[in-house]
DNA sequence: GCCAACGTTGGC
DNA sequence: GCCAACGTTGGC
């Protein structure tokens, strides 16, 4: 089982969208940047995915996910009605793909960007690499470990 | 709203 | 293959 951090904008699609949908599962369409697709196309069944909020007022890890169905096409490439349309992207050729992930569970508390920083185990993080836009990101186990210790941390105080 | 960082595009 | 121009991301 591998590790995984995907942003979102949370007006876009944020938990309360999961908790909206039928078993707690989206599809995750519309990555268009061939590193984060890669990355998606590495991803298994069952990989767990920190699930973070950027773009807004309070940008950071919100809940866990998990992978339910592995990446296959990204047909939105494929509807010129839709914002991800990409004519490089065919049924028969398929360039953009997406995985399935559910909402495993909200986290107690949100574990704010500037909190990931502070940590010195995490400064290595991708995501607090200068100049880091990548929306879907490996994390190593022993980030994943830290991250969830913060997040017993800050329940206590 | 600003702006740094980065990816992509397209002319040459 | 180079690189300038442009668009996007995302924190602040």
């Amino acid at each position: 089982m591998k590790y995984w951090l995907m942003k979102s904008e949370p007006d876009v699609f944020g938990i309360e969208h999961f908790k909206a949908r039928p078993r707690r599962t989206a599809p995750w369409d519309g990555v268009r940047n061939y590193q984060a697709r890669n990355f998606m196309r590495a991803m298994q069944r069952g990989d767990r995915v920190l699930f973070y909020h950027s773009s807004c007022p309070q940008p950071g890890v919100a809940a866990i996910v998990t992978v339910v169905k592995e990446a296959y096409p990204d047909h939105s490439a494929w509807d010129p009605q839709s914002e991800y349309y990409d004519p490089k992207s065919t049924p028969q050729k398929p360039l953009w793909f997406m995985v399935d992930v559910k909402l495993e569970r909200e986290l107690k508390r949100l574990i704010p960007l500037e909190a990931i920083k502070a940590q010195p185990a995490l400064k290595h993080m991708r995501l607090v690499q200068r100049g880091n836009r990548l929306s879907v990101m490996p994390v190593s186990a022993q980030e994943w470990k830290t991250i969830l210790k913060l997040e017993q941390e800050q329940t206590r105080k």
